[in-house]
DNA sequence: CTGAAAGCGCTAACAC
DNA sequence: GTGTTAGCGCTTTCAG
């Protein structure tokens, strides 16, 4: 079962050697004082013999296992979690971590997430990261079982827990001001009516970004009744009939200003001619694939995940170094990160405001 | 670092029983006999004091994990691979294994690959499964180092693995003959530039599907210059441009299809009344956003997750139980998976045949 | 029916 | 500088 069955012992009897010898050689302990000559012989035969460390062994002895517990809601119907696995494992690679996963349905009731840690935690992972979909607010900050825990996308209540977010009120900030920038005096924004943080934020930032632009007035807020196209087309088609329509849509995901595009399109609105449209999430698979392309508020996602790796390893082995140090702050603001807007084509001047008849 | 630190030798303790026993009644084993009394008193004991088992002690002891190793290329661009780590994951904890993961980029070299299967077996995995993006045959089935490997969406050379992979041609099949159901009697195939197993097998299942119902002459081909919408949009335009143009579009994915969308809209003939489009793969983002709905071939990623697990576990098992029992299959054909057709709203009778005025 | 004892492969005190 | 030794928590012969 094992990718070789040769063992340190073997590596010490071959270089003549005892195995504290080869233990301290090999996991470079420093105050080991072991002779260059010594070293290099180790070395060169436990290559020769194609020695690989039993992970396991190492584990229960040093109560470290070197694995992180991965719980992600959802991990099939978003594509973001994707990204999140993507970043994390990249970065507990690069630290000599692996993941261990559990998948829960999303949104599910905190037993599940339990039950997710606990599976995790039989595993001796030596930390765990809970990836919720879609910034939540975990009610309960489920028992993390003693071993360091870092939220993504995710807070708890008090607030006892790292946390890695995005800025969305960032984001749709530099969603807005790229419409101002163009040059657009009237800006629809495209919401959903289910009232989520992330949601909320998004409208505040947009908000905020007109107000600092002076141009507080020149907000129309719609809200969609589904998050998707339909619930997009819907909103966008009424904001668009309306009186004075905006020259310009901020839409609050990316399916929003899918359907939007088809409201434009039936009205003879040509993006981004007659009307600019800016996404949110920068899905891909949507964004590229619409036409023209939609320019978008990516989330960082990948980033999220390995920042988050990131900071449970630091508090992995800062407990390992300090034991008795244990994660005690109050009230921990969780880390923003940037969202970039990546422009497509689906941004221009309002240069033919009226539609050609 | 320990979900709890109570362990076999305190439950003894606590029963008044030897580990023994205790490791007997927990682990139910065969061979053993344990008075019921004895049996009760500790199983009530072990839940009293919260016992968990570590499980990297019981695999040192027992050289088995009872981790699967996942490797899995682009977690992070294709929306599939998320189904197949959900499928594979959930199957895995039905049997009390659980999933470690390795993500490596895409159709990277074998190098790359090959150190994810290492990083895996030096985390002392039971077997491994290894997920290629989109049906790729591995050119060298790399060293799975002794454990037992399943292949998922993708097969070796030599097919000395098993492997499980979506029935494609079946699916394209399934399109085709609902076209055909529907009354179409022009349909043209939406295929891509790029010559990989998965959209011959498409092509093939379109072909034979329309051979099957006699009417061999009412296919029309064209290949997309790239496999997305504004591929599918320039195919699409051509072949609705020609002479006799079909009633009906099969397309090799759903982005082509989307692309597909845009030449009908463009020519003013609606979907499904002058055109029925189906799609390939089912990608929820795209085909339940469009206008109509995509009715489209989904494939069984989720399903193929299932499948390798369950396989993969199989193979352990049947390994422990038997030693020297390796995989000594010779060419082993891969497990085809049924595609199901998601009848959304894109299909109808070709009542109106000719675009309005 | 139950228990003592020998390790799995490795690390970490502590001797020399 | 290097080696001896005692376990990590559990399974598993082999004796009672």
């Amino acid at each position: 079962m094992d990718s070789s069955s040769v063992g340190i012992k073997d590596v010490a009897r071959e270089a003549g050697v005892s195995v504290t010898t080869v233990s301290h050689v090999l996991n470079n302990v420093p105050s080991a004082r072991v002779s260059p000559e010594t070293r290099e012989k180790v070395r060169t035969t436990a290559v020769r013999l194609g020695y690989g460390p039993n992970r396991l062994a190492r584990a229960l002895r040093s109560r470290r296992s070197g694995v992180l517990g991965l719980v992600v809601e959802d991990a099939a119907t978003t594509p973001h979690a994707g990204r999140i696995i993507l970043g994390a494992d990249q970065a507990a690679r690069a630290r000599g971590y692996t993941l261990m996963m559990a998948t829960i349905p999303g949104q599910s009731e905190p037993d599940a997430a339990q039950a997710g840690v606990e599976s995790l935690l039989a595993g001796q992972v030596d930390g765990i990261l809970y990836s919720a979909a879609g910034r939540r607010v975990l009610p309960i900050p489920f028992r993390p079982g003693g071993v360091p825990t870092v939220l993504v996308d995710a807070i708890t209540i008090d607030g006892s827990l790292p946390a890695v977010m995005a800025d969305e009120y960032g984001g749709a900030a530099a969603g807005a001001a790229a419409l101002v920038a163009a040059g657009h005096y009237r800006i629809g924004f495209l919401t959903t009516r289910d009232e989520n943080p992330s949601t909320h934020q998004r409208l505040l930032g947009f908000r905020d970004a007109l107000q600092r632009a002076g141009m507080a007035g020149a907000a129309t807020t719609v809200a969609a009744a589904s998050p998707d196209a339909p619930g997009g087309y819907a909103a966008a088609r009424s904001i668009l009939a309306g009186g004075n329509p905006p020259s310009a849509l901020l839409c609050c995901n990316d399916r929003l200003a899918m359907g939007a595009y088809r409201a434009a399109a039936e009205r003879g609105l040509s993006i981004p001619d007659h009307l600019s449209v800016v996404g949110f999430g920068d899905v891909d698979l949507l964004a590229a694939n619409l036409h023209p392309q939609l320019t978008s508020v990516a989330l960082p996602y990948y980033g999220m995940g390995t920042w988050a790796a990131n900071r449970l390893i630091d508090a992995i082995e800062l407990q390992a170094a300090e034991p008795g140090t244990r994660q005690h702050h109050d009230r921990l603001d969780p880390v923003l990160l940037a969202c970039r807007l990546v422009n497509r084509g689906s941004v221009a001047a309002p240069g033919t405001p009226a539609p050609q008849a």
